[in-house]
DNA sequence: TCTTTATTCAAGCGTTCAATTGATTACTAT
DNA sequence: ATAGTAATCAATTGAACGCTTGAATAAAGA
């Protein structure tokens, strides 16, 4: 083969990969994919857009491999193709918050962030093995059945005002949800230290925990 | 802010830059980038485009933060914004290597092409110190002052047939270039072969080895 | 079998994108 | 000043994209 035949297909297949990745739409898709895997319709309820909408995006991340789909009678669940496009996908936030201030000024701008008691990832471990605080995983149900850190409680944003009574007083708190970028465990920090308690939000989420290969529980 | 609001703006950030990764020519663009800094001329003859359409595809890719430019008199130097842009596009690329079949097919089309005597790049450096090969560098002699790999010898891919003579017969010579999907190490290998010495390539080339923080040479 | 449900396909329309061309700006050298 | 060089800008073209609408499948349930 020719060196400009064969630069010019290698090109044409990584910016097939590169175009998936560029519309926010599509993205949104694959970051609530990498919660877990989803039907058509639940990501078109989660991301306000028309079913045969999503369903087209789909085909986009689908052709660039970055999804796969498996068909469940009527339904099709779609899945992250694999644990590499969710590094990638990482990849590319990480680069975008180091390169866009506003990124994170954007982030300061909602109102139940606070910047100064995220828990790093590495001290989490020894926190709860310790039993020194208690881990709570607030996404939905669904997500928190797929996988979820170990130790970690289910507590939904949405059920957290009704179930405080189940948490302890005397330990801190730690909320998680979707990652950087989700407002769950924000929100669960707020609610909790106006209730009174010690509470506090892990850096990053689920997809960051499991992208790291750390210890998980839950799924199948 | 509302949430909605937010989810907007922040996906719409990432994805300018995910849309600045698709397209073909901006990822060659990138790609030689990744050598090094350069013109925008020299760019154009490169990838055989016209300068022009050079120069916009840069200010897409500047506009996205991957790449920065600098006023040299007259001219305008390129360069890659930073170091996570290279471990983005590395990212994609190794994405696409294991999403794709086709890619690795096409490379072994190319007829220059040996899959079998790869050498990683964990074992050169131990290779290198103790004198049991020797270590050549295939790309043209501006790249390799920008910066290459220690004790690497530099000999470009159209000297190296009237430079045969530098280079010793009793030890084994390797070689490498821009990474995996450039072909000069190749051409090296089979010529070095063909004229009797025992050569092998270097799994990746300088982009690689730049993007693990291994020890390098030469630049400024 | 007939309906319902879940998804995909196909057509259409306005928008955005890629590449070309020629003009323009900014700097260098004579 | 004047010519030359390097890069960008502006206007244009046709192609590709994003979203909507409505029809087409395909499986599940009555």
């Amino acid at each position: 083969m020719a060196h400009r035949e064969f630069k010019r297909k290698i090109y044409a297949e990584f910016a097939r990969i590169g175009n998936a990745l560029g519309s926010a739409r599509r993205l949104e898709l694959l970051d609530l994919l990498a919660q877990g895997p989803r039907h058509v319709e639940a990501l078109a309820i989660e991301t306000d857009m028309s079913v045969a909408n999503v369903s087209q995006h789909l085909q986009v991340l689908r052709q660039a491999r970055l999804v796969d789909a498996e068909r469940e009678g009527a339904k099709a669940l779609y899945r992250l193709a694999d644990k590499h496009v969710l590094d990638l996908w990482l990849t590319l936030r990480s680069v975008a918050e180091e390169r866009f201030a506003d990124l994170g000024q954007f982030r300061r701008e909602v109102d139940v962030y606070d910047e100064d008691s995220l828990v790093p990832r590495d001290e989490l471990e020894s926190l709860i093995r310790d039993r020194t605080a208690v881990l709570i995983d607030t996404r939905p149900t669904r997500e928190y059945e797929h996988g979820h850190l170990p130790e970690a409680i289910s507590m939904p944003m949405d059920e957290l005002p009704k179930r405080l009574h189940e948490l302890p007083q005397d330990r801190p708190i730690i909320a998680y949800c979707r990652g950087d970028y989700c407002l769950f465990a924000d929100e669960a920090v707020a609610l909790l230290r106006e209730k009174g308690f010690e509470a506090h939000r892990l850096e990053g989420g689920w997809p960051e925990w499991w992208a790291e290969d750390r210890a998980v529980a839950g799924g199948g």
